[in-house]
RNA sequence: GAGCCAUUAGCUCAGGUGGUAGAGCACCGGACUUUUAAUCCGGGUGUCGGAGGUUCGAAUCCUCCAUGGCUCACCA
């Protein structure tokens, strides 16, 4: 396919067809380990002159005539390995000839160099597959971003803290079922594709079945799914998976990003607060063994109990600004030419409380805070409060200065669920794209009975970036979105 | 979507005011039986992101395009 194959690659294609003309197969088959190569340097005062069998990919080479030195890495670590050729006799050409990149197995003895470096002293050599493609340098690693997310193996080969982020998402993932299994919540899984995209304020993507000859949607929550789970008599239900949203990339979003939502019947969004604290503190101690992390720059303390904020007591805290009683229209349009935000006539209250938020309060939040009672009119699937019907009993968590979880008392009277729908669709009408859309069938779900239910939504990317000091999201995404590229 | 910045060898990078491309690692050849950024000797492997333009001459200046990063907008 290359058209100008470079040196190095003619180089490897050479010593694969010295392979195929002594008969080895350079892409070998299964291969026995007793070890892994950690195991072996943890365990070293066992295995002293033992046998062992590791494999890995050589990372590092040193010959010095008979005999030589390389490094093997497999996914618990590195070791090194020795070859000379009164050990290997024939087979020394086959270590002489390893490049780094191949990955082989190796069968030897357990010793210690002199300079105290455990070792395995080949006896015999398994080619296992040979590489062809020269790997980054050694020590500067693989540091062109675009590169470390277009080919993120190779970023995973050569930079191995890489590796240890997606092991700590993983644990952090298993962690947070183990937690919830405990405390009997049901795992479900509900369709990725909707025909009514709903649950947030969001842009689908668009796919179509063809059989059925309808356009589907890409899920932009779960949200709507598990509540008719509620209904149907499941109290203690969530899932993880994907959702996504046809919007901007940032360092903050990608196009697919994974959710955890969970519903808890008879409870609400306080029972959720205590869950969310309780959560996320057990998920850092079992992960990272303390609840004292450090995010860019920031010592946070997860330990509960959270900072709990209303959101207009907030916005009086971080702003010295009491917006309770701003209600006449001439005072919302002070308040939000004073803080430079666009309004739609009629300025709509609870928007602009949340814009001023949003804008001059959630930066600031950098221990872990709940801001609560969020404005009725940004939250059309929450509870009214019942003294305050301008706000509802919804809080969002916000660590490290962005949003890490969004929850509520589920709104389950079907009347009020939609009219809120409908006041979501005016707001589509006059070119909302993002406004909720109706979904006659959830209204139907809640004329059945949903019960009163607390529920929540944690952004798991995010949560990751936190606990492992990530700045990008990317960096917590095996495989980001990217855009095409003619050459590739 | 807008602004700023970046793109040079497989990788990491250098290349004041325009003069025909360099280093380290990797790689190739040679020496070397406990090295570890192995060492020593020899070798530069390139569509300077792409296409135009200015110029006697462009990696360098200009325009457009592509990709990426950051910031902003968007996204609760």
């Amino acid at each position: 396919m290359d058209q100008d194959i470079s040196d190095i690659i003619k180089a490897r294609f050479q010593k694969l067809d010295k392979l195929n003309d002594k008969g080895i197969n350079p892409y070998g088959q299964k291969y026995d380990r007793t070890h892994g190569a950690s195991e072996i340097i943890e365990d070293f005062e066992d295995l002293e002159n033992k046998n062992v069998s590791i494999a890995g990919r050589v990372m590092a080479k040193r010959v010095h005539g008979k005999a030589g030195f390389a490094h093997l890495q497999d996914m618990s670590g590195q070791i090194q390995i020795y070859g000379r050729v009164d050990d290997l006799g024939d087979q020394y050409q086959l270590f002489n000839d390893l490049d780094i990149g191949d990955i082989i197995g190796v069968n030897g003895d357990v010793f210690k160099t002199r300079k105290g470096e455990v070792t395995v002293a080949c006896k015999e050599i398994t080619m296992l597959c040979k590489s062809l493609k020269p790997l980054p340098e050694k020590w500067h690693g693989l540091k062109d971003v675009e590169l470390r997310y277009r080919h993120r193996y190779v970023d995973l080969i050569v930079n191995p803290e890489v590796k240890d982020v997606f092991i700590m998402r993983s644990k952090i993932i298993s962690t947070m079922r183990e937690y919830l299994n405990d405390r009997g919540f049901l795992e479900v899984e509900t369709p990725t594709m909707h025909s009514i995209p709903g649950g947030a304020n969001a842009k689908p993507f668009i796919t179509h079945h063809n059989a059925l000859d309808i356009d589907l949607y890409l899920r932009i929550a779960l949200e709507l799914h598990l509540k008719r789970l509620l209904v149907g008599g499941f109290d203690k239900v969530y899932e993880i998976g994907r959702i996504f949203r046809n919007e901007g990339i940032s360092t903050k979003h990608n196009p697919e990003f994974t959710m955890l939502e969970l519903y808890q019947a008879y409870a609400d969004y306080e029972v959720i607060m205590e869950l969310v604290e309780d959560m996320v503190s057990h998920i850092a101690e079992k992960v990272l063994g303390t609840t004292k992390i450090s995010y860019q720059g920031s010592e946070i303390d997860l330990s509960p109990p959270w900072q709990r904020l209303t959101m207009l007591d907030a916005i009086e805290k971080y702003l010295g600004i009491d917006l309770k009683a701003a209600e006449s229209p001439g005072d919302l349009k002070e308040i939000a030419e004073k803080f430079g935000i666009e309004t739609d006539e009629p300025i709509s209250r609870g928007k602009l409380i949340n814009d001023v938020f949003e804008n001059e309060v959630e930066a600031r939040l950098i221990q872990p805070t709940f801001i609560t009672d969020y404005p009725i009119e940004i939250s059309p699937l929450a509870k009214r409060k019942e003294n305050d019907p301008d706000f509802t009993y919804r809080f969002e968590a916000f660590v490290g200065a962005f949003e890490l979880a969004n929850a509520f008392s589920e709104l389950n009277d079907p009347q009020d669920q939609r009219g809120r729908f409908e006041q979501q669709a005016k707001l589509r009408e006059a070119g909302d794209e993002e406004a909720h859309a109706m979904d006659e069938d959830f209204l139907l779900a809640l004329e059945y009975g949903m019960p009163p239910a607390g529920g929540l939504g944690i952004g798991i990317d995010r949560l990751i970036m936190i606990l492992t000091d990530n700045a990008s999201i990317r960096d917590v995404i095996l495989f980001p979105t990217m855009r095409q590229r003619d050459d590739q």
